[in-house]
RNA sequence: GGCGCUAUCGUCUAGGGGUCAGGACGGGUGGUUCUCAGCCAUCAAACCGGGGUUCGAAUCCCCGUAGCGCUACCA
């Protein structure tokens, strides 16, 4: 048995869970869990230009509405603390000036400026924008003299010759050339490390076994794995997990849609869907099963059916298996759901839906054709309004029909009477009525559906007239009759 | 430009020398029904191209092509 499995999830602390974010974050759990491993939770700050207000609170908790909770990190410590970057200085100037000493690193005094603009040139004459050890070749006396001077410098990694290979997860062996790698700077002038170089330390210090992260950082890879090499310490295991891509085929960006979890969260988006649709993405069962708990997911999560491919993020399935699993909520955790989210958007008056019994036959009436809290009011606006407003089409429809008038008078007159005001009672005397007209009950059916809601589409008609109630249904039936007649011209004798 | 990765229905994917190339989303049609949703049934929809290897290739190999990624004192 090989040493416990520690894995980590490595965000830069950007505001936002981004939608690749939480997916890499996910496999990293699920793998973690599924071999009894540790999941750490690592903030890369060490970019101070970048390094926002509260850029830490969103990522937190992104994370945690999914469900991934992390064995160590921010909140909860651990045995390899600090878990901020920031907080790990000391540790990377060790480690580069060990590198330094060792002459596996060198003192850069380039301008920045400088190198871009050489960078630049040479991608314009179509060649490699490799750096060109102009610092390296200075003699050992003139760089100290230089340092004694207080002259500002970069510390570079010397790039060994040769190639760089390993054996990834999901990819199989992999091999990048060592000459088309930099010899990249691991130091910056202020002293805080860069990436490649922090992650290498801290991933060492942390023992972490296997690093699982999207595909972007497949050449990051090669240049780490000699930084692990000139430290002396072994390579974790790799493994490159493909992109998400937008509906257009390139990164997903805002553009596209949503890309934070917290928007999805805030449009309804249950966590439950939303863990097993990015499992999906870029991961597979068997190709049948796909409906997976977090839990079942930990069961079955195996890296040698991680895909490929890069994967578009499909909304519209999104949305479907969202439907799946908020149709299956008990109806009060629906029905709360939808009253919080009537009171976060201000949809209504609080008072309208205060009353929770109430709303929750609402809920309950609208049933399955919500897949969102948001949907709540196509269905059952006008169970809070005063007045509805038929939309046009449907009302031109009802015009259209002679009788229309005449048969919601009459229904009118036996809702008003009807003992007692249920739904057996309801659709008796409804039904009733289209009987003695010689008609279907539809044509009954629709006319109050318009009447009484103003679209076409609503619940089951008596349970909307249930949820009106007496008085209201009555008002409506009539007052959209008065005014059918007074719309249409007046019948021929 | 260089380097790297990838290539099965529109999308997510299963399969991995002999399959009617399977499932799901989305789309079509029919049924249930007061509309819609749901549910049930059903249909259309794919192995990037070219060369090999082989009795046989979507599957293995090579070459093209395309897409994406990386090419920073960002992560």
């Amino acid at each position: 048995m090989a040493s416990k499995v520690r894995v980590r999830f490595a965000p830069s602390p950007t505001g936002y869970l981004h939608i690749g974010g939480a997916r890499t974050a996910l496999f990293n759990y699920l793998y973690a869990r599924r071999h009894q491993g540790t999941f750490v939770l690592r903030i890369e700050d060490t970019d101070q230009d970048r390094n926002v207000g509260d850029a830490l609170g969103g990522i937190l908790e992104g994370l945690k509405w999914l469900g991934l909770r992390w064995d160590e990190g921010p909140e909860v410590g651990g045995p390899h603390g600090p878990y901020f970057q920031s907080e790990r200085l000391p540790g990377y100037a060790e480690a580069a000036q060990r590198l330094l000493a060792e002459g596996k690193a060198y003192r850069c005094y380039c301008d920045p400026e400088e190198l871009k603009k050489k960078r630049e040139e040479a991608m314009a004459r179509s060649e490699p924008p490799k750096y060109d050890r102009t610092c390296f070749r200075l003699s050992k006396e003139e760089s100290e003299a230089r340092v004694a001077k207080g002259e500002p410098f970069a510390l570079r990694f010397l790039m060994p010759e040769g190639e760089t290979s390993w054996d990834d997860e999901v990819r199989g062996t992999v091999t990048f050339q060592n000459s088309i790698l930099d010899d990249l700077v691991i130091l910056r002038t202020d002293r805080h490390p860069t990436y490649n170089f922090a992650a290498v330390v801290d991933d060492a210090a942390m023992l972490i076994t296997h690093v699982l992260r999207g595909d972007d950082h497949i050449s990051n890879t090669p240049r780490q794995i000699r930084l692990y090499q000139a430290l002396g310490l072994t390579p974790p295991r790799f493994g490159h997990l493909p992109m998400i891509l937008g509906p257009d085929g390139t990164r997903l960006s805002k553009r596209q849609g949503s890309v934070s979890v917290t928007e999805f969260r805030d449009d309804g988006i249950l966590p439950q869907a939303m863990v097993n649709f990015l499992a999906l993405l870029g991961w597979a069962f068997d190709g049948e099963r796909e409906m997976f708990t977090l839990d079942e997911l930990t069961e079955v999560f195996a890296l040698d059916r991680v895909s490929k491919n890069p994967a578009i993020f499909n909304y519209e399935k999104l949305d479907w298996m969202n439907g799946e699993y908020f149709r299956a909520l008990p109806l009060p955790v629906r029905s709360d759901m939808v009253a919080a989210y009537l009171r976060e958007k201000h949809a209504l008056p609080e008072s309208a839906f205060r009353d929770r019994g109430f709303l929750e036959r609402a809920v309950e009436a609208v049933g399955d054709r919500m897949k969102r809290p948001r949907q709540f009011l196509e269905y059952a606006g006008y169970l809070f309004v005063d007045t509805v407003e038929p939309e046009p089409s449907p009302w031109t429809e009802l015009k259209a029909k002679p009788a229309a008038a005449a048969r919601l008078r009459k229904l009118a007159t036996v809702l008003a009477e009807v003992e007692p005001f249920d739904h057996d009672a309801i659709e008796k005397v409804t039904r009733g009525l289209a009987v003695s007209e010689a008609v279907k009950a539809g044509e009954v059916i629709m006319p109050a559906r318009i009447a009484l809601t103003g679209k076409k589409v609503s619940p089951g008609i008596f349970d909307v007239i249930l949820l009106l109630g007496r008085e209201r249904t009555v008002q409506r039936l009539r007052h959209a009759a008065d005014r059918l007649e007074a719309e249409s011209p007046a019948p021929a004798s």
